[in-house]
DNA sequence: CTGAAAGCGCTTACAG
DNA sequence: CTGAAAGCGCTTACAG
């Protein structure tokens, strides 16, 4: 049931640039001429063609054009999650408008990979793009070999990438290992670290990607402390990377007899949460309980108390990301490789450990 | 320059199904059950086919099957504003959170689609999609008849729909107006409204869409207490979607010497800012200004004073938009259209309205 | 200025 | 089970 302005052929097809062509008695050449290159036919035929198009309703057909040109026009993001998930954390959604950007100055569409069948491989074949960004790879399964393989442009972020690969990356190790000092140099050494969750290649191959380099980070603060994340009054605990998950997460910790004295969550959104829960169950941030965080979302520094965290430049991640995959679809560049600093920002969710009482 | 796994031939292209027949020894035909219809060719001959394939690094191309199939697998949502500003908004990325439901339920990928060139028209050509969801057609240039031209079936949400099309909207004006009544009755009459920007058709139009319908609700219960948005005591102001403009609107609002006693923002993320502006200037909400928003955004219920605003349910938006745009794509649907609640929800920012001195 | 032809790669009735 | 052929629509050197 064509809508009005829809003009469809006898057989309820589209009319294509061959019923246009008959239609004004010329070839198709001359019917693609005149919607792509009006200088090559003469203004009168142009005209005529125009405006038979115009009263068969016919559009070029948007996927034809792309095969003759082989190029599409969008860049896709190869997410590790589902979209849903991915647009419930603000971190994609400060990463995006970076890669946004790059996009709007290209006049370009991004098109958004979820993991097909829980599998991110196998999304790769399907996705009608020039050229892939790649996040959160933490295990490499196969990925850039298919990537190869379909001998498109991607650059990875926040993953393990190998050395003849396009990246970007943050210093996620130096960050953590900051924060992580600067707790301990408060006195604290009761502190659960709550982790979001880890891919599910974890069990096999351990934690990998920014999760493990931050943890890593972690250790080494702890181990120039005389501690290591084994000691028994360190906790690592995993949640969702949401809010209300953060939020049971630390109401939980909290609730115990010995609490912490400092929750370090490896993501703010879970700090949020955890902030949210502090006020709960009546803790009063920092002089009870310190929380810290990781990313620097916006709203970290508008939360009362505000958040200590470890900042990295997400929106720069996404546009570097995007700069990078645009010079590679046009065969501009080489292998490049970024990584952004990660830096300790003391606001007001951190102080002095409490005297315990225990 | 190949990477590891990329096999191209001799000229510097990929392999295509062509070569791989030739190497096999089979038709193209052969080759593309090997992939797609096992069972229509003997498994020896799937085996040596798919063994080829592999030395050679061959995939089939992706918009070149997109083409044969008539079918791309993904969806596009055709935006009012670029992709940095979307995803800025936080209303935009719990709307794609419902739509992105439908995605993974369905095994779609889905396109961002911003203006091209300043025009949601121009973009509609170029992009690969099985269908649209169309946001914020505050008033149609075109775009209908162009997608229509496409024969693309689409979907318009927040958008001035005709009744032919399938539409998803929300009882913008009903809402609106009860919010408007709750601060009349609290005593408010010195309120300023802070309107997020409408589009660049307004000179032309007039307000339209949601906005349009808010402020008509907005009128209608000024109209009941014998005002109108002409009233000298009541001001519309606009400012773009994000925090930081509410906070400098609400901001100059409350430093002027005859501030108002309630500021009603159309959006949750103005009324955010102009929480924290009153919080800046040490105005007591709900004491000496009431703050009230307007979607119902998560961050409502956790900010302090509690944000009292009118829900509406955005992830639910979203998702019936993608379920029409499926039904529609499959060919079940006719043009349904669904109009979602608005209701008041009294929380902690809105109290009775304050003496005036003046 | 105009058109016949080859090309972008893949798919799929159809015939054997 | 296998392949020649037509088809998905558009573009673009090339020749006239």
């Amino acid at each position: 049931m064509p809508g009005p302005g829809q003009a469809v052929r006898p057989d309820g097809r589209r009319a294509t640039a061959r019923d246009v062509a008959a239609a004004a008695g010329v070839s198709r050449t001359a019917v693609s001429f005149a919607f792509n290159d009006p200088a090559r036919i003469s203004a009168a035929t142009r005209k005529r063609i125009l405006q038979v198009a115009d009263d068969l309703g016919y559009r070029p057909d948007t996927v034809a054009r792309m095969l003759s040109h082989r190029r599409t026009g969008s860049l896709g993001v190869l997410l590790p999650q589902g979209i849903p998930e991915v647009m419930e954390n603000p971190y994609y959604a400060q990463f995006l408008v970076g890669l946004g950007q790059v996009c709007q100055q290209e006049g370009l569409t991004l098109l958004l990979v979820p993991p097909l069948r829980d599998s991110m491989l196998k999304a790769i074949p399907y996705a009608a793009v020039d050229g892939f960004v790649v996040c959160g790879l933490e295990v490499d399964r196969g990925e850039v070999a298919e990537l190869n393989r379909r001998g498109i442009p991607f650059v990875l972020v926040d993953s393990e990438a190998p050395e003849e690969v396009p990246s970007v990356d943050v210093a996620d190790e130096a960050g953590a290992e900051a924060m992580m000092a600067h707790l301990l140099e408060l006195g604290h050494r009761r502190i659960a670290i709550l982790a979001f969750e880890a891919g599910p290649d974890r069990e096999q191959y351990g934690y990998r990607g920014p999760l493990g380099r931050r943890l890593t980070g972690i250790s080494r603060a702890l181990e120039a402390a005389g501690m290591s994340l084994d000691h028994p009054t360190i906790e690592l605990i995993e949640a969702r990377a949401t809010k209300s998950a953060g939020f049971e997460a630390a109401h939980r910790l909290l609730a115990r007899p010995d609490p912490p004295t400092a929750l370090f969550a490896l993501s703010d959104i879970l700090a949020m949460g955890a902030l949210d829960a502090a006020y709960e169950l009546g803790f009063a941030v920092p002089d009870q309980v310190s929380v810290a965080g990781f990313d620097d979302q916006p709203e970290a520094a508008w939360v009362r108390p505000r958040l200590t965290t470890v900042r990295q430049a997400v929106e720069t991640k996404g546009r570097v990301a995007g700069d990078f995959l645009v010079a590679a679809i046009r065969g501009q560049s080489q292998h490049p490789h970024q990584l952004l600093q990660a830096t300790l920002v003391v606001r007001e969710s951190t102080g002095p450990a409490r005297i315990l009482t225990s």
